[in-house]
DNA sequence: TAATATTGTTATGCATAATAACATAAATCA
DNA sequence: TGATTTATGTTATTATGCATAACAATATTA
């Protein structure tokens, strides 16, 4: 039962970030499950209700994956009938992508429950700090760009 | 070219811990290819060398990955001679976990590149506000225990 | 008009992660 | 002691996340 020594991977920024990444993560999915959306799923549909109209290409830059692997993910969502693809008359190529109402009441119902398992998970941290947090983690998205 | 409403996600923690993780593990992958490292066969290796002697059930449970995840791995390791499976004598159901010389060459080598790395990519943010950051990132990861 | 770029798609592969089932060995308990 | 339970490492399987190549249809541009 020795304690194991981590000391050198807590060196790094990225092994934290991963270890409370994970944290919030398993309770997402467990959050998520009832509703059977997956992390990915569950992202897509909130961009789509908060941004009607909008095309898979768009889609897949601001959540940061490859168009391939968005169409799965847009698939499974119009089967449900959460959202419908509608060809667009300008541009015959693109999809504009939106909610249908149970695709808004879907959203209302899994961002109560999100924005509550969340706040109940981290309800020992304080506001200020969990906000400093963020100020700091939005340095870090943004690094890649900024750096030399 | 209408921007992207995301404010929804971003009253989420969790949220940003993805983003900024995303930009810190692309760095890592990119840092680790030239030494032909997985993440989680550096995380296994660094382990390794800094606790000798550790058994694969001690490693999973430190690495937050299930045991079965964790013997390709170890076979991976093993076959590039960067570590031994020796039979413990006194339990001979498990294996003790020992770093070759080579895999404390490359230990010494890979803890270099990664350092600098992420050194480099976090260079515009103040060494105190990372330390903060980590401070609470601690705190979430070990919410799960911590909360009612 | 011809060449080029964009959008969505299919196919494919790699990396990470979880579960069930098992053989071997150790620990417990009755 | 013998029977039951537990622990360790393993195989097999599956789900999920993420990346690239190649393509048809359509738009853009040179």
């Amino acid at each position: 039962m020795t304690k194991i020594n981590d000391d050198t991977l807590r060196t790094f920024v990225g092994y934290h970030l991963k270890r409370s990444f994970n944290v919030i993560q398993s309770d997402l999915i467990e959050t998520l499950r009832p509703f059977d959306l997956r992390m990915l799923t569950y992202s897509a549909l909130v961009l789509i209700v908060d941004n009607p109209g909008l095309n898979q290409s768009r889609l897949s830059q601001i959540m940061d994956i490859e168009r391939p692997n968005l169409v799965v993910i847009i698939d499974e969502l119009e089967e449900r009938e959460l959202i419908t693809r509608e060809r667009v008359p300008t541009d015959r190529r693109s999809y504009a992508l939106h909610p249908t109402e149970a695709g808004r009441a879907l959203y209302r119902e899994t961002l109560d429950a999100v924005t509550q398992h969340e706040a109940k998970l981290l309800s020992g941290i304080a506001p200020e700090q969990l906000e400093q947090m963020i100020a700091t983690l939005k340095l870090i998205e943004t690094a890649k760009k900024g750096q030399a």
